[in-house]
DNA sequence: AATCGTTATATTTGCAAAAACATAACGCAT
DNA sequence: ATGCGTTATGTTTTTGCAAATATAACGATT
């Protein structure tokens, strides 16, 4: 019987979350999709929950994370920036480093 | 407007929870007041919740984490094994760890 | 001007988790 | 044997959050 360590991190700015993984997921999928309600039926989340995460990240971007338009040509849609685009690479980055640290921390609780 | 990056660890075993923070907290109140009840009192949770978490870290763990005695003197009480000591201290060892490792890791973001 | 599939919001409904409440069991003390 | 304050559970009630529902606004296309 061996244990296991998880986390969750995420980032916030005043008041609002910029970023944790909910939101990395959703960003994904915009990307996948090219609109909010298509990401949000392939996460199976509401589309009003995927529109409330995706506005905080706007919120509390220093530059814009996603474009969206309403209406035209197939109703509108939503799509990253490249600062979006970086951002999600780096939040992963910095999870899989902390999950590293972690697994090589959590021998101290073994070895006690 | 910085950033600020957060983070919440726990460690789990077949099934159960080990430790996360509010476990911790649990067995620093114990240790504190020498009983469970008391100890719930002063974290304004339920009895209940109190012990479920508590059952939940005895169930998991490898050793005793806490004495438990019904009855008697006083009417019963709960106190921390020497084991259970060690943990809360290489817990928050760990989570100060990370949180530092973490901060370091935010300026990746900063500087996009 | 009518249609379409979006984004953007408000309002209502449902449900699961939490809290509250209740009770049993225990062993020492008196 | 009765009372006390605790641990240990079951049962009921509450409530806060998530899901569902509804609707407005939008702009290119026809």
């Amino acid at each position: 019987m061996s244990y296991k360590i998880k986390s969750r991190i995420w980032i916030e700015s005043d008041e609002n979350v910029l970023l944790g993984e909910g939101r990395v997921h959703l960003l994904k999928a915009i990307e996948a999709t090219g609109s909010l309600s298509k990401a949000a039926k392939s996460l199976n989340i509401s589309y009003k929950k995927a529109w409330q995460l995706l506005d905080s990240v706007n919120k509390s971007a220093k530059k814009p994370v996603t474009i969206n338009s309403i209406g035209g040509k197939g109703g509108g849609g939503a799509a990253l920036t490249d600062y979006g685009k970086s951002l999600i690479l780096v939040f992963d980055e910095i999870n899989r480093n902390c999950w590293k640290f972690l697994d090589n921390e959590l021998k101290r609780i073994e070895n006690i």
